[in-house]
DNA sequence: GTCTATACTTCGATAGAC
DNA sequence: GTCTATCGAAGTATAGAC
């Protein structure tokens, strides 16, 4: 089987050239975008050379699943590990603000318009993505009186990861204006919401909904 | 000399042909991303040469910025009638959840990373289209007596924003959990908001919060 | 003004040498 | 198990025919 649908090939996972190619496929994605993300472009940024790429994954599209795997796999990990230790919008907030994993976002998204394995590869971790964070928001909200109807927690998480992705994504284009508004008005009112009494009346500014 | 700067070509604005080539390079940008509008394939496409491509815009990048401009223009156009014609946050959100702006917003954001010439054709827009909405966020707001320190319009505006791209962007990889929840909530606020009196309007209201 | 013939570069991928 | 020699297809772009 493994020589049916690969008459040749092979490439060990722990390979230290593998590693370079990796390391090199995942710098030119962030710097020029996926299309410079080349067989030749890779191997010569890795000093290797460009046949290596074939070698250790298949195809063009293998090496783009596993640079994403990869970088994935290890903001998954920190998410987890943020939201667990500490249950705050804050925590959330800043997660997602890290412009890094925006732009490496953004091409992915690109790049999942037209390669259905990258999107289904994608598609998964959003998911995952999504259910640890929902559950911090949801835990959060809860304990501070915030009901259901108030304020969806999937509407917190979404507004916060909207903004932060639109943000992240006007700044790389150099449009900013507002940015520091909003970011000052968001953590006013995560703070608001976090320093409200636990488990007790939202109170205060308004009662109205 | 005379024709120093362009040392042999050019095509006419209103060929038939280069308005098939924009087509083609359109839907293909639209159906399978940027990497995928070669010149070969976008010529294909329109039942021409490919070298036409380089007739009527000289670079593959010349063509990428006249399919943008001809679409943002026209965009543009809408935001601004949509918005001169019934200043509503309705019709802003509505304009904004287009999903087919989205898909092409999210390719030319890509394709910006290691374009300069296309960053600066896109975020000369942007701001055009900012401007465009906040005045009218702005306007809204103040008519119904919504006061800047309760919700600034750019606030408001980055996180309509913010929701309509991160939502669409979601349901281009299959993840539409919460979707509804998102869409019926704000779709209310945005009622209450412009069901409350208006300011400006022969009633006593002093535009509570 | 419109299009074709053609150059030359780079692509992904494989077959086979160590 | 690791890497090189090499292929055919596809890429952008130009020079020149109608």
């Amino acid at each position: 089987m493994s020589t049916s649908t690969s008459p040749r090939r092979i490439g060990t996972e722990d390979s230290r050239s593998r590693a370079l190619l990796l390391d090199a496929a995942e710098a030119l994605l962030l710097e020029e975008g996926y299309a410079s993300v080349t067989s030749r472009k890779v191997g010569a940024r890795a000093g290797l050379k460009p046949q290596l790429v074939h070698y250790y994954f298949r195809t063009m599209d293998d090496l783009f699943r596993a640079v994403f795997r990869r970088r994935a796999e290890e903001n998954l990990a920190r998410i987890e590990r943020g939201v667990e230790a500490d249950r705050s919008l804050r925590t959330i907030w800043e997660l997602n603000s890290d412009p890094r994993g925006a732009a490496f976002t953004s091409e992915f998204v690109a790049l999942a318009n037209h390669r259905k394995d990258i999107r289904d590869e994608i598609a998964t971790y959003a998911e995952r993505y999504r259910t640890a964070q929902l559950e911090a928001v949801k835990h959060v909200l809860a304990a501070h009186g915030i009901p259901e109807d108030r304020l969806p927690p999937i509407v917190g998480l979404l507004i916060m990861t909207g903004l932060s992705q639109v943000m992240a994504l006007e700044s790389a284009l150099g449009v900013t204006s507002g940015h520091d508004t909003t970011l000052a008005f968001i953590e006013q009112a995560i703070d608001q919401i976090e320093s409200s009494p636990l488990a007790d009346d939202g109170a205060g500014s308004d009662g109205r909904s």
